[in-house]
DNA sequence: CTGTTAGCGCCTTCAT
DNA sequence: ATGAAGGCGCTAACAG
């Protein structure tokens, strides 16, 4: 390691001033009893000197980190990674830092890189949960300690934590009655661990529109898997073995939906005229397939401006964090070919 | 806020032991000095009281901060978030934790990014760079002070920092010959900014390809963009306005390359037949696409993993950091439907 | 193997 | 408007 140059504190400035540690460490931030003129020279020494504030001491001090934790199942997902950078948005222009890590779907790895975080003492934490976590046991030590939680897209319903999601009850539901309305009698549904929110809602959403519109429910129409592009394309195996097969799909997410489409193109089905399609997230890759993939758009970049700005201004304000902060976000239908069957009138 | 537990220290915890602060300070840690019971007492008391060491008393003593940043252009991007996911695996389990920042492609925000990184005291920073980075004055601190400083994928040669990237020279050779070889006879050359090592070595082994195999080069055919969607749908109108059409497209990526393939299809342009076309990077859209994409695939996920290897190797060793160990990971030419002529023998 | 001591650099009363 | 002093919690000598 070269040779460095020693670093420059508060005290090597103060001395060369012939003015106190503490005036310079007024003078480098807006403390209003300070003198207009020491503290531009003080500047202005600093800026020369190339001191730089050390935060650990002055985290140390002040006992707050000025970092937030973001824990996501992945990071790289096309979705996510939206999130990712809406968040780093708000954060960095609110001068706060950000400890990123992913818990790979898995609860273990998301229970140690909770443990990490609190250890590192964030300043906040926004957490999506990830595939399989079935209780919210290692983020208790945030909450008992006050320390700010925010859940976005994959939630825990909890009283002390906002929320930021999109009616996925409502979007499923809709476009679910969509293929009804397009002539769709049969009409399968594959979707992912009914613990999340995301899931079990769409999955609700899908079965209420099929009773109320009095299509019959077929639980071997009802797939459940990881929603993982090979599982999507196992499900179109296993939905065109089906003694009956069905006539419309719709998944709980674009990625999945893709890859069952192009599995049955393989085998000639035409879509949609003998299964229409349908999905979740506009994906980049959904306007790409053929024909393009009908679906729900929702913005991930602006959830995670949305979540991040709710855990600042609270950091700011230090007001209480409540669910009652919490927030449902626009989703949309988006109608493209794969749904729009021949025959319909619509 | 919630009137939390005041944090315990390890003064607490010796206190209850009737020790020192230092034994505990050891027990916690793997010390080899220390007695097997002793330190089993430290961990269950530890445990027991709920303490949690503080990082930044830590760090402040020890002036390092187990923290490594990240810089890239963009977090949403395929690539970008694979790259963010293999860095996030090797630097998780290393114990460090991570800043991670985006430039948004600008060099101006790159700057106050690395700023911020300096300040946070990073003990070491990745970088790939913006679109229109012209110099890297802002990383000079860095490695002025010894800072370990890595680049990967748009990397800058500097003696002191290690680069991790592919050989674009060589891809875009090849797959402008492959090109050649389906029979093309104008290729057309999408690009970005020249100051990109990835872009303006695209562009020569493109060139070169044209030369090896007396292909003639034409400058219409060579456009500069900013290789955006957008900016694919622009080029298609350019390319297809000319006097005389290309009959092949080399696209330095799949994002542009597939934006502009729709728009010749919208206008039914025949593909590969009337055009063929080529792209880069193996992104998720290229084998949705319809032909789908021959392109250049190289792995995101293994080029952060490497790269951050190298980062955590140099910190735990504490060895010189050069150049030299500078890395090309390897890419392959994937050939897909979009680029095979039916006349062609191959 | 354990204890003592002395800071790391900053911020914040309290005093002037 | 500025200064003096103490301590945030931890670790690394040094000493035993």
């Amino acid at each position: 390691m070269s040779d460095q140059e020693k670093e420059v504190t508060i005290y090597d400035i103060a001395n060369k001033l012939n003015i106190s540690a503490a005036t310079v460490s007024r003078g480098l931030k807006d403390h209003p009893a300070i003198n207009k003129n020491t503290k531009k020279k003080i500047l202005a020494a600093a800026a020369e000197m190339g001191y730089r504030s050390n935060s650990f001491a002055s985290n140390l001090r002040k006992k707050s980190s000025h970092i937030i934790g973001v824990i996501v199942p992945r990071l790289n997902s096309s979705f996510m990674s939206d999130v990712i950078a809406g968040i780093e948005k708000v954060v960095n222009e609110a001068n706060y830092n950000l400890f990123i890590s992913q818990s790979l779907e898995s609860m273990k790895k998301e229970v140690s890189n909770a443990k990490a975080m609190f250890n590192n003492r964030v300043d906040g934490l926004m957490v999506s949960l990830a595939y399989d976590t079935s209780d919210i046991a290692h983020f208790e030590s945030f909450i008992n300690r006050g320390i700010p939680l925010v859940f976005f897209d994959r939630i825990y319903e909890h009283e002390k934590c906002p929320s930021i999601y999109i009616n996925n009850y409502k979007a499923a539901y809709d476009i679910t009655s969509h293929l009804i309305e397009q002539g769709c009698k049969r009409i399968a549904h594959i979707s992912g661990n009914q613990l999340r929110n995301v899931y079990a809602e769409r999955t609700r959403g899908y079965q209420q529109a099929l009773k109320d519109n009095h299509v019959p429910f077929d639980d071997t129409l009802l797939i459940i898997n990881d929603l993982s592009a090979r599982a999507g394309n196992e499900a179109a195996n296993q939905l065109l073995n089906l003694p009956v097969r069905p006539d419309g799909v719709f998944v709980a997410n674009d990625i999945c939906a893709i890859s069952c489409m192009q599995a049955m193109k393989k085998q000639d089905i035409k879509i949609p005229d003998d299964i229409a399609f349908a999905g979740f997230n506009n994906d980049p890759t959904s306007c790409v397939i053929e024909p393009n993939l009908t679906t729900i758009d929702y913005k991930g970049y602006e959830m995670g401006e949305t979540a991040a700005r709710i855990m600042i201004n609270h950091l700011v304000n230090n007001d209480d964090l409540q669910k009652t902060q919490s927030l449902i976000l626009r989703s949309e239908l988006i109608i493209r070919e794969s749904s729009l069957k021949k025959g319909s009138k619509t």
